[in-house]
RNA sequence: CGGGGUAUAGCGCAGCCUGGUAGCGCGCCUGCUUUGGGAGCAGGAUGUCGGGGGUUCAAAUCCCUCUACCCCGACCA
């Protein structure tokens, strides 16, 4: 990608109403801008690191064999009438008449709908289990939208739901999810902990949360390093650093999380509510059995940007980048020679930006720090008299010097 | 919804107390000079001072009212 064709809009001063880190920076770099209270746009890098989360978890969710679908944004009254939801989920759910005064809301989750299609699809046991998903936009009409995109009222979520015979075949999909969320976050690279979670208002019996290590979370948690025990401390209110890991191995940990991911067992609640049975083995209609597992995906790129920055900006882990390397040319004279590198780059399938746009260096430097491109080449006619580039990583404290060849190896 | 605050150029802000022709920095446009860490000089453009109403000879400034946004609490991916 060239520079002087992409829209970059970035901007040194921090803008007055954003409080936490990664709401300054999303907004510094030109990721994001807001529309209204709790509605943002994502503006094309924005958008480009969004997508590449997005694809992250597509790529995991089919590998744990969910198959993808798309559900309305906009759900009828009745299917929330049923479920006694309309009443009790309150003002968060945004409701909304069409022409003809029938009631509508826009959806902040889809337990109703996706039991609705189970209970009309799904007759016999022979097709269960079976795990749809989808990566939508959901509303919420939030009492305090805050923090940028970490909690705003329209925001992008991969919700899935599994539908089951009984409990123990709803607790080996749980398990196989609990695991394909634990590859999303490992391939996205960040640092978080699977805790046992309260189960909320979609209610429901066991629960995790994943939770993104970072010191602006709202969430404590209590964890042991020497084993798996992890725990929300909402759940018990008593633990203390230090303290000995209920189970017996290390000591407890307490550190602050941004939840990115919340998974449940929800068990037969809302095909109870809606009659989605199924006909087992001997022939008796029985209710399925439910889980639903969400991913916030627009908040997992605050909360990444929350957990990795500097005083220069983002710090991008590499799955999450926006491009892979950004080539710098000190000036004109070296624009062939940049020019070159970035095609030769190309043919090798690098997600490269060429900044050819016409600033300084100075100015160009700031940027891709900000931005939080992962490495940089710089291009200077000195150096290159010895056919020579310099090379840095966004964490490196200095540049070395390269043979103009040998950039593919040094990537 | 309760408590606290803000609204002036694209962005960040001053001016308001004490009414008298709207300013600074960044950004933007033009030209020249620069060119290894957000360039310098010269010139230029941009405002219904959040909306409505009132007081006054005169309102960004004083009064009333509405709206939007932000922060603290209950909610949540």
């Amino acid at each position: 990608m060239l520079a002087s064709k992409y829209f970059l809009s970035t901007s040194k001063e921090v803008p007055s109403d954003a409080e936490i880190i990664s709401h300054q920076l999303m907004l510094r770099a030109g990721l994001i801008r807001k529309l209204a209270s709790g509605l943002y746009t994502w503006m094309p890098l924005g958008l480009k690191i969004l997508s590449k989360v997005e694809n992250i978890i597509r790529e995991e969710m089919n590998k744990a064999g969910a198959l993808e679908l798309l559900m309305p944004a906009i759900q009828p009254s009745e299917l929330w009438i049923e479920s006694k939801r309309w009443q009790k989920y309150g003002p968060e759910l945004l409701r909304i008449k069409d022409r003809h005064e029938r009631d509508f809301c826009f959806g902040p989750t889809h337990e109703e709908v996706i039991t609705d299609i189970a209970r009309k699809e799904l007759q016999s046991y022979k097709q269960l289990p079976v795990c749809f998903y989808q990566i939508q936009t959901k509303f919420r009409d939030e009492i305090r939208p805050r923090f940028g995109v970490m909690r705003a009222r329209e925001f992008l979520m991969k919700d899935a739901y599994s539908f089951h015979l009984n409990k123990s075949s709803l607790e080996e999909t749980y398990n196989i999810m609990f695991n394909a969320y634990q590859n999303i976050f490992k391939r996205l690279g960040l640092d978080f902990r699977a805790v046992k979670a309260d189960t909320g208002n979609i209610g429901g019996s066991a629960s995790h949360e994943f939770q993104v290590i970072a010191q602006s979370g709202e969430d404590i948690l209590a964890f042991s390093d020497e084993s798996d025990f992890a725990i929300n401390i909402e759940l018990n209110h008593d633990l203390k650093d230090g303290d000995p890991s209920p189970d017996g191995k290390g000591k407890l940990k307490l550190a602050r999380g941004i939840e990115v991911g919340h998974i449940f067992q929800l068990g037969d609640l809302y095909s109870q509510a809606l009659k989605a049975e199924i006909t087992d083995e001997t022939g008796k209609k029985i209710p399925m059995q439910m889980g639903c597992y969400g991913i916030g995906v627009s908040r997992i790129v605050a909360a990444a940007i929350e957990q990795c920055n500097d005083e220069k900006g983002i710090i991008w882990p590499k799955a999450m980048a926006p491009f892979e390397l950004v080539i710098i040319p000190v000036n004109d004279t070296v624009k062939e020679t940049c020019e070159k590198i970035y095609q030769d780059l190309i043919k090798q399938n690098i997600d490269v930006l060429y900044d050819d746009r016409d600033s300084r260096l100075g100015a160009k430097l700031a940027d891709c720090e900000l931005i939080g491109i992962p490495k940089r080449i710089v291009v200077g006619d000195r150096n290159l008299k010895n056919n020579q580039v310099e090379f840095q990583g966004r964490m490196d404290k200095e540049a070395k010097l390269i043979g103009i060849n040998d950039i593919l190896g040094a990537l």
